[in-house]
DNA sequence: TCTGGGGTCCTAGGACCC
DNA sequence: TCTGGGGTCCTAGGACCC
């Protein structure tokens, strides 16, 4: 288990220990968007380097090592960064190149399996149990790909490997930056419960202090808890998780079928805004990004919802689900502006205005009404099936529609 | 010089149906 | 005339992740 030190380069050999079942990996690149810009800049590589907007209201959307030395971290104000260190060098950020990057690397990963799980631009789980006979043991595999991902992009990633997804994560977070580490299942308890209750995903600052409060500070002190308890402190689905995942239970497999559950553009002005007229404006602006990209996706919303948050950062929500979704940017807008008509703002001052398309429908499914969820509908093999319930047969529709095979795993997704 | 923008998931109350 | 319980949908808010 233990990842072995070395100069730079850490890793766990073959020999060290049994990997053959922790065939879970979990592949995150390091400081991903300062790592993908110090390639077109390598005199700044041992320079602290933040990637974000100087000035106004930006914050830190990445760091390398030498600035984190300075306690610099991602999503603090930039402003605070050059605090801390007021030699950074600050780079504006450039997505596309961010996505070309990604691109590479998940490339890369599906030539060792095709079982892969993208988590967000720059993680993503892995499957490898199917790939052990043809390349080894897991822990060859991630060291093989480390190395591949090196050669073939110039960027490093930290590779955690384990039984589950849970453990794999946690493993690639130990072993960062630019290491591996192998958690075997036998160990998975001795690795898990020494550490700070923080670490697990999904405990965050508020969850943290309820619970250490209540005097637990370690996984072990989670595992120790009676389940019962802990769903009283925080509500049955996260407690009943919370001790399962504090055991090393964690039985989600690596999916490659997630789809797309919203789509929404927001923007934090450079100054708060009471114009009304201006918030309308932006809020058009922000429909047609949506409506673009849910064209482009293929999919239409069936709810619309506004965000809205105040000079003060109080925020609040609001939306309003439609009788029939829709991919229209006018449609959108309209629902947008009476949301934020109906919101009654007071002339309070906007900091930020976003636009959320919800309840996403295929665009084909739609013009059939699939996304019901009666359970005839559920039952029925084909969309024509669907189509003859909802049309009576022998309706005259195109063919192309009626020929496509219900998709089940969406449908059984969308049951939640 | 306080606090981005892309999301997911959970909770809780009320409406509504059976 | 008083009173059920289960299930689903809708809405609002909040925690959390990268």
């Amino acid at each position: 288990m233990t990842a072995k030190g070395g100069e730079g380069e850490r890793q766990v050999s073959a020999a060290d220990v049994d990997s053959s079942r922790a065939t879970v990996l979990h592949v995150d690149m390091d400081a991903f968007f300062a790592s993908v810009e110090l390639l077109e800049h390598p005199e700044l590589v041992h320079r602290p380097v933040i990637i974000g907007h100087e000035g106004g209201r930006g914050i830190v959307s990445s760091a390398n090592y030498a600035a984190r030395r300075f306690g610099i971290r991602s999503a603090m104000p930039v402003a605070r960064a050059m605090r801390l260190c007021p030699q950074a060098v600050v780079l504006h950020p450039h997505y596309e190149k961010y996505r070309d990057a990604s691109a590479e690397v998940m490339r890369i990963f599906h030539d060792v399996t095709p079982i892969v799980e993208p988590l967000s631009i720059d993680e993503a789980f892995l499957d490898v149990a199917g790939a052990v006979r043809l390349f080894g043991p897991p822990a060859r595999i991630a060291a093989n790909l480390r190395a591949r991902v090196r050669r073939e992009t110039g960027l490093t990633c930290s590779i955690g490997a384990g039984a589950t997804k849970f453990i794999a994560k946690l493993a690639s977070t130990r072993s960062k930056p630019d290491g591996l580490l192998v958690v075997p299942p036998e160990r998975t308890l001795e690795f898990l419960h020494p550490l700070p209750i923080g670490a697990i995903w999904g405990v965050g600052p508020a969850t943290r202090e309820n619970l250490e409060r209540r005097g637990i500070r370690t996984v072990r002190d989670l595992a120790e808890t009676p389940r019962q308890v802990l769903e009283g402190w925080v509500g049955p689905a996260a407690g009943g998780k919370l001790h399962d995942l504090a055991w090393g239970r964690d039985a989600r497999h690596v999916s490659t079928s997630r789809t797309d559950k919203s789509i929404g553009h927001e923007n934090t002005f450079g100054t708060d805004i009471s114009d009304l007229g201006a918030l309308q404006r932006e809020l058009l602006e922000q429909a047609d990004r949506v409506a673009v990209r849910l064209r482009k996706g293929g999919w239409r919303a069936r709810t619309v919802s506004l965000k809205v948050r105040f000079a003060d950062f109080t925020t609040i929500t609001r939306s309003r689900t439609l009788p029939e979704a829709t991919d229209l940017a006018r449609r959108i807008h309209e629902q947008t502006v009476e949301l934020l008509d109906a919101a009654d703002l007071r002339g309070r001052a906007v900091r930020l205005l976003g636009t959320r398309g919800e309840q996403l429908v295929r665009a084909e499914d739609e013009l059939l009404g699939l996304w019901s969820d009666q359970e005839q509908w559920r039952g029925a093999e084909t969309a024509a099936d669907r189509a003859a319930l909802r049309f009576g047969r022998g309706a005259v529709l195109p063919a192309a529609l009626l020929e496509r095979p219900v998709d089940r795993e969406r449908l059984a997704d969308s049951e939640g």
